[in-house]
DNA sequence: GACCGGATTGGC
DNA sequence: CCAATCCGGTCC
């Protein structure tokens, strides 16, 4: 594996601003950022985001903002930067993004897997996975990631800067570390299809996909 | 008020 | 390859 995630800093956030840039961008530097997740038992589980797509709003055929117009599923990405959007898809799975863009635009990254790092015991209870499922898998595709964080609609909109659901800075790693390709299953998206908006750790084995997406 | 289909996953 | 499973979006 190309990575190597280390115990990270709770303490730690990003400044607001630094969602403010283009949804790309953003989408690149969270490569190896840490995703947590607290509940009210005081569970925390977390893992270093490998994976993820820029979504780039009302000209993007692929996203959700597409028209430009909000929704009530949507609304959270017409708020704002550095906020949670979550939204269920196939009736049975979480997906959760990130609000990023320059203001007024509506912008969000999907977060699609993570290096599982802390409470990888209670990500296991949550998937009811078999207890010889690898650590990589746990969080290896956008619905797990979610299970096994334990979110869902209780963290629609809420302020990923703050101490309940968040994003730590980690580690930054390279150009050359991050591979690109176009995003997973958006095959609606006419001329937005192939636009290489997904970004993933190379050589990782959390991250999602077939091998020739993951090197 | 009805109907369509999805930023997925795992099992056959 | 395909079923599972739900609700938002859209259009009537």
């Amino acid at each position: 594996m190309s990575s190597k995630a280390v115990y990270p800093d709770l303490t730690q956030r990003f400044d607001k601003s630094f969602f403010e840039h283009d949804t790309a961008t953003v989408a690149k530097k969270l490569i190896g950022s840490y995703l947590v997740s607290s509940d009210s038992a005081g569970n925390i589980t977390a893992g270093m985001i490998v994976e993820n797509e820029a979504y780039c709003g009302p000209d993007d055929k692929g996203a959700h903002t597409f028209g430009g117009k909000p929704t009530p599923r949507t609304k959270a990405m017409f708020g704002p930067k550095g906020h949670a959007y979550i939204y269920l898809i196939y009736g049975m799975y979480w997906c959760v993004n990130v609000v990023a863009g320059p203001v007024d635009k509506p912008q969000a990254v999907l977060l699609r897997a993570l290096e599982p790092v802390l409470g990888l015991d209670i990500m296991r209870e949550r998937l009811s996975a078999q207890e010889n499922a690898a650590d990589y898998t746990l969080c290896r595709g956008p619905g797990k990631l979610c299970k096994a964080l334990g979110l869902d609609k209780e963290v629609y909109g809420v302020d990923m800067t703050g101490d309940r659901f968040f994003i730590v800075p980690g580690k930054n790693f390279t150009e050359d570390d991050i591979g690109s390709s176009p995003r997973i299953n958006i095959d609606y998206a006419e001329d937005w299809i192939d636009r290489p908006l997904r970004f993933y750790l190379r050589n990782n084995k959390s991250v999602s996909g077939p091998a020739r997406l993951r090197r």
